[in-house]
DNA sequence: ACGATACTTGACTAAATAGGTCGGGATTCT
DNA sequence: AGAATCCCGACCTATTTAGTCAAGTATCGT
């Protein structure tokens, strides 16, 4: 479950999606600088994101991205998913992207079965948080601030 | 923390060993062959977890490896962290292996502070379990029998 | 002493993944 | 029309993963 660059930029830009919610959309190049992103990477992980059906977009001069849902609908599980793959540990103890390994009787492997606590672990607290929570705690760590684009991210 | 094929290997591999603990040393070829892993990629695998100091060798015709220290000194997190690395999903959240992120204040990170809980989550199942609760599950998952090698792991 | 058996060491390789970059096309606003 | 913005696919380089291989060294039984 090693977050690769690419999904840290993505649970990002995603997160300052989640703060200017509700105003209409937000450039690339603005996220891209305030988040010291690379532009043409975040573009194309953007693209991602919008097939998945996380974000919509807006062509043109005032163009942008928005969130596609509310920010309480997209949970952190659902992202990191999506990018990186299964959230456990190996493919045997994965609900989404389960994977048959090579041992003989899954039923009683020693291995499997604290590989399926560890993935329990994960899961618990990722489904748990949302974009929603994630803004929360933004705005719990940081006082309140006039411009949502003053928040650090 | 997607574990590797090799960790998982030297993971199996360190089960047979600490279901053997007490008999002198197991052969490679016998683990290999037990296990279903390519025998000059265990070898390599057991050399790394020798100098790291998890297991002991002996060479010669009645050679083989045995654990180093006692199957209950021995946790899953140690050896996991040898083999992979960091157990965090990201490095700003890692004890052992900490690397500053980009982001202009960690303190107040919304993000890693969702991963720290994360790490926390994992590395508690991972150092509560040592090799020997391991051959603890093996026993309890499959019924007493007579052999240590007919344990399937 | 000697040969068989096992571990030891280091180099090597092929394929996949990570982390980007780039050029040019399609839309939309003014 | 023209500028700004997203869209799409191809491309690139470095690192990691999963092994393989050859030749060397220690040990034991006879």
């Amino acid at each position: 479950m090693k977050l690769s660059q690419r999904g840290e930029y993505a649970l990002r830009a995603l997160l300052v999606l989640g703060m200017n919610h509700g105003s209409s959309v937000v450039r690339i190049r603005d996220i891209a600088q305030q988040q010291n992103i690379p532009r043409r990477f975040l573009e194309q992980i953007l693209n991602d994101l919008k097939s998945a059906g996380f974000v919509l977009s807006k062509r043109g001069v005032a163009g942008g991205y928005r969130l596609q849902r509310g920010p309480n609908e997209i949970s952190l599980a659902d992202i990191i998913r999506h990018l990186e793959g299964p959230l456990a540990p190996v493919g045997c103890v994965s609900v989404n992207y389960y994977q048959r390994c090579s041992c003989p009787d899954e039923g009683k492997c020693a291995i499997r079965s604290v590989m399926q606590e560890v993935r329990d672990a994960i899961v618990g607290v990722l489904e748990g948080v949302s974009v929603a929570h994630l803004c929360d705690r933004v705005r719990d760590l940081q006082g309140p601030v006039e411009n949502p684009l003053d928040y650090i991210i």
